[in-house]
DNA sequence: CTTCGATTCGAACAGTTGTTTGAATCAACT
DNA sequence: AGTTGATTCAAACAACTGTTCGAATCGAAG
């Protein structure tokens, strides 16, 4: 089975086109919005080569998100090579520049996000990996360091809740500048401070509030 | 053209019932998730009916989210009957438990949120309508009492950025009370504070968190 | 050269989609 | 009763979907 593929040196060019190709197509449009025939026209392959080497659409799909996932925990996503000594409020600052793709990564992980929003927001058999493997993870590194802030639990209520706090103003900067053209078109330019696309002096603002709302627990 | 419909009145009741029923299944999946037979059959109609009274499924969806913009502009979204009196801060408070649906609105407005949630998502051509009538005014009014919390003009880019933060958690406990199931699931029940599902104590966060960031311009 | 397995390919399949068609039905008016 | 126009209906259409099939192609081992 898996000697097969080593042996022969053109199958594993077509199944790498085909991935590389499923890769791009999945991230810009999502699982349902990509036909098979999209992927094999991009790829330069048959129809039938999806199903001969993937066992059909969601297999491939599943490749490519289990390629995603693995890229995203390898490469820097926010909760990791945080220098070592670094106080919380220096990490916290780390995450945001993370999450709004502001930190130049070792690769370019946008298409990884893509990915990613799309299978939250249309749920393949998928979503429970990505939620498990990535999204808790980014939670508990979150929790553990606003509880430093704090000085409180990481399971800590005010501490899970500033957490949600943080992350929702990073997602929904994202999505804000997917759609910046049609907010222009809507005349909503103003929205989210996209007039100067200096996406820095957002993550500041975003850190700067968190901050104060994390000094500012209940009672 | 608008006399016929009028004379006679047996025509209103299938007209009304795909409007009601497209309503309903276009909140629970979006546009395309639902298909024209999916509507007639629970409407008790014809496949042709569509097609007859709304000129395809694009007229009938249309006419549903016309209808929604509609009824909550009419209807309290946070952004309407504020007591004259009250202050900046009890306006915040009103629009963060508004967007969470913890005041009790004339009407159920929850199928609306779903509706408009899915057309930001998979955007369809009503998409713009709905930025310019929806999130454009409700942003304008948002703006409006942070910048008396603060103090300054609603175009300031403090301001909008504020704007921005508290609708980001907004949305963000919404779209985590819609994925509750796959959250706890995927060993995260933990996230937004879904233990207690005690919605209220959440906007309480929100509000607090943002009274605190709101108040901490920049330098 | 032949054989054999892996791979590619064009063609077709079976199912679903939104839409169209043309006849049937119905209600109201003459 | 007869006519008219709006409405309903079953059937079919045309386009698209993921998938399967069988023959053709290729590369290396015997």
């Amino acid at each position: 089975m898996s000697a097969v593929r080593a042996s022969v040196a053109s199958d594993v060019d077509t199944r790498e086109r085909l991935l590389q190709a499923a890769t791009r197509l999945f991230a810009e449009r999502g699982f349902e919005k990509v036909t098979v025939r999209d992927i094999v026209a991009a790829a330069g392959a048959n129809v039938a080569a999806v199903n001969y080497h993937f066992a059909g659409k969601l297999g491939l799909y599943s490749e490519v998100i289990d390629r995603a996932i693995s890229l995203m925990q390898g490469a820097h996503d926010g909760t990791r090579d945080a220098p070592e000594g670094s106080n919380a409020e220096e990490r916290l600052r780390l995450f945001v520049h993370s999450l709004l793709s502001l930190v130049d990564a070792p690769a370019d992980l946008d298409w990884v996000y893509q990915l990613l929003r799309h299978e939250m927001e249309n749920p393949t058999p998928a979503a429970q990996s990505i939620l498990r493997r990535v999204m808790q993870p980014r939670m508990r590194y979150l929790c553990q360091t606003i509880g430093e802030l704090t000085g409180s639990s990481p399971e800590d209520e005010h501490v899970r809740n500033c957490a949600m706090s943080v992350q929702a103003q990073c997602y929904f900067v994202r999505n804000m500048i997917r759609m910046k053209g049609r907010l222009r078109a809507a005349g909503l330019a103003e929205v989210a401070s996209l007039s100067g696309d200096d996406l820095s002096s957002v993550a500041e603002h975003i850190v700067r509030f968190s901050l104060a709302g994390i000094a500012t627990p209940p009672q």
